[in-house]
Parts: C-alpha cells; structure tokens; sequence
DNA sequence: CAAAAGGAAGCCA
DNA sequence: TGGCTTCCTTTTG
C-alpha cells in the first residue's frame, strides 16, 4: 500500500491521458514531504481529512473516480520538478486497439526509489491492529508488501541500501504477475484478456466486481467477447457502467499490460526473464485439469493478502485452517465452478467427502468453520 | 439458527 | 468412475 497500487497507477494513468501515450505515471505526481518540495499536503487533502480518510487500500483497489478520497497511504502526490515524459523504447504494437502501455514498465527504477523515499516518509505507524491490505492484491504478500507500518520489509529495504532497485521493480512486476496468474487458475481463463470468450469476460468482471466490492455492473459487458472488451475505451466503459467503469477499465488495462508484458519476456527466451519464470511457477493447476476443492482452497490460504477476510490459517505447519466467511468462499467456490448457486452447505458437503478420502479432517478439537489438511504442504 | 454430518441420487468429463 | 453438486434429514452447539 505504501508503494503506490500498479493498479492506482493505471487508474491514474487512464485518467490523465489519451490511450497510446507512455507517461510515467510518476511524472504526474508531487510530493510534499520530499526534500525541496513546496506542496504542504503529501494527500492534497487538508490535514484533517487526511486523518479521517478511509481505512484499507479499498479505496485505492476500487479507484474512486474522486480523488480527493485517496487514502494517504497511496501517496497520490504533486511533484514540483516534472520530468518531461519518458518515451520507453520499442514497444511491439499490438494488433487490436487498446493500450498495453503501461504502470509497470512506468515504473522505472528511479521513481521507484522515488516512491520508496516518499513511503518512508510518509509511512504512519498503524493505530491499533493492522489493516489487512487485502483489497489491494496487486502488491502483496509473501514478504514483499510495501505495507508494512513504518518503514520497509526488510526484504525491500535491503534492496533499496544496495541500491538494486531494478530489482525492486522486477519483484513488483513479478508480484502482479503473481496475482494475476492465481486469478487465471482461480477462474479458470487465460491470462491476455483478448483471447477470452464472452463467458470469460462475464467470469472476470463478476470476480473483480466481487473482488474489489464494486457495484454490480449487471449485463453491461455481456455477449463481449475480450478482444471487444479491449477495443473499449475508458469512456465506453463509463458510459456502459457509470458507478464502476473507469475502476473496470484500469483492472483491465493491468490485465493486458501484464499479457504484453508476458509476451514480451517470451519473445526474448535468452533473457529468462524473472516473470516468465512466475509464470512458469504457478502454473501448477492450469494443465487442463479441473481443479479440486481442496487444492482451490490451498490456493485461497497462499494467498491471505486477498482472501485472508474469508479463509486463513490457524496452523499453516498443521495444515489447519478456517473459514471466516463460508459464503463468501462458497460463492468463489462456484465462480471458479460456474456454479452460480454454490453455497457452503453444498460446499461443506464436497469437503466432508474429503473425510473418507483421506484429504481433509475435523482438527482434534472440532470448531465451526475449522478444517485441517490430512498432509499439510 | 447456522454449522456439522452423512445418505442418496444425479451430472459430467 | 471419480469428483463433485444437489437435496435432504438429523444432530449439535
């Protein structure tokens, strides 16, 4: 959160200039609390707005058009000494419309060390218990958030004495990445947006809908195919579902930078490129194979930055776990399914089929909502 | 009342 | 045939 969301920057990207154009988002912005800077609000907000602005990085996830909702935390910032816009080299066109430009490759390694400054200047010690960042999933978990109170990881921080911040970028990158390969295996749909079919575009707006809460957008893309998807514009998207278009049409852009992105590191297979090797990783249950409930599971808990709110660990080395929202997980359950009317008795009766199977248990101590994995990992 | 447990039948790759 | 999904009844906390 401290870092600023590739998907705040998409969204702040979109909105300030026409598709086609590569402007480091980062250019945009202003920092007060930067040495020589003149801005008297990190926020542009007035102080006591500041205080009050809202909690979680949900707002940042689900981009309110009104920017003067920014939660500090995003640093959406005003810099003084505007570099003129970098141009980056080659990019390969594609061959439908729409932009594949985008945050990541914006993000360049000085304005990352930009930003990182900035976070740790602004960084506010949490009162009381930390926010779970997880409406923010785009940079997450596993060590690597930049969320993480005052200060960096010590992972980041490390990287940032070393002075290794092409690094940094690369993990960022490799974190969206990440993400964005758990939803494909999660929704069952393949990572470039333009090769989804209607059915797969309908898959992925009702799971980022009901990923970031936005509102529901109804039928406003139905019968789209992704290739139609792309081809439309911010405005379109707008236009088609005013309360949450824009927010749409930024997840979507990240979507497709990433696909470029992907595409990129494979033409160019010497380099064996960091992301390519995520790729690689965590393509374990995208052979074609239809996934288990205990393995969608597994997947959920790896993944506590976005789905911690609805199932956790109580004891990842007993393989332990509960579900803090059975609803919830029973409706990501049947979005993965295609099984609208999934609910958790349903959901509860494939897990005690497990029983018998040897693959998932009552814990010693029986609680509501608690299960355990007969092998943990 | 929600969760747990499990029987039974059906669907589908 | 396996792996669910759906529906159901009964029990539990």
């Amino acid at each position: 959160m401290g870092l600023l969301c590739p998907m705040w920057c998409s969204y702040q990207t979109n909105r300030s200039k026409e598709y086609g154009q590569r402007v480091s988002i980062v250019d945009k912005i202003t920092c007060s609390n930067l040495p020589g800077s003149s801005t008297s609000s990190a926020t542009g907000l007035p102080a006591s707005q500041q205080q009050s602005a809202p909690e979680t990085s949900e707002v940042g996830a689900m981009g309110s058009p009104d920017e003067s909702t920014v939660h500090p935390s995003l640093i959406v910032l005003e810099r003084e000494d505007i570099k003129p816009p970098r141009v980056l080299p080659s990019a390969p066109e594609r061959t439908h419309p729409g932009v594949y430009l985008s945050s990541f490759d914006t993000l360049l390694t000085e304005d990352v060390a930009w930003l990182l400054k900035v976070t740790e200047l602004t960084s506010v010690p949490p009162a009381g218990p930390q926010q779970e960042p997880e409406q923010c999933p785009i940079i997450d978990s596993q060590g690597l958030s930049l969320d993480m109170g005052p200060g960096l990881s010590p992972k980041l921080e490390e990287q940032v004495e070393e002075g290794s911040l092409e690094q940094v970028q690369s993990l960022v990158v490799g974190e969206v990445m990440k993400d964005i390969e758990m939803a494909c295996k999660l929704l069952n749909i393949t990572p470039d947006p333009i090769e989804w079919t209607a059915g797969n575009v309908q898959k992925w707006v009702l799971w980022t809908e009901h990923l970031y809460r936005l509102p529901q957008v109804g039928g406003a893309f139905r019968e789209l195919s992704g290739r139609d998807l792309c081809a439309l514009s911010e405005e379109d998207f707008r236009q088609r579902c005013p309360p949450s278009g824009d927010v749409l049409h930024a997840h979507l852009d990240i979507w497709k930078s990433a696909a470029w992105m992907k595409e990129r590191c494979s033409l160019d297979e010497s380099k064996a490129p960091e992301g390519e090797e995520l790729w690689a990783e965590a393509d374990s249950s995208c052979s074609g194979q239809p996934i288990h409930l205990w393995q969608f599971l597994r997947e959920l808990l790896l993944k506590p930055h976005s789905y911690g709110r609805c199932i956790r660990w109580l004891s990842k080395e007993k393989g332990i776990f509960k579900i803090e929202d059975s609803a919830h997980v029973a409706r990501l359950w049947g979005l993965r399914k295609n099984r609208p009317a999934m609910n958790y008795d349903k959901l509860s009766r494939s897990i005690r089929q497990y029983y018998k199977k040897g693959i998932i248990r009552k814990p010693a101590v029986s609680q509501r909502l608690v299960y355990q994995f007969v092998h943990p990992v």
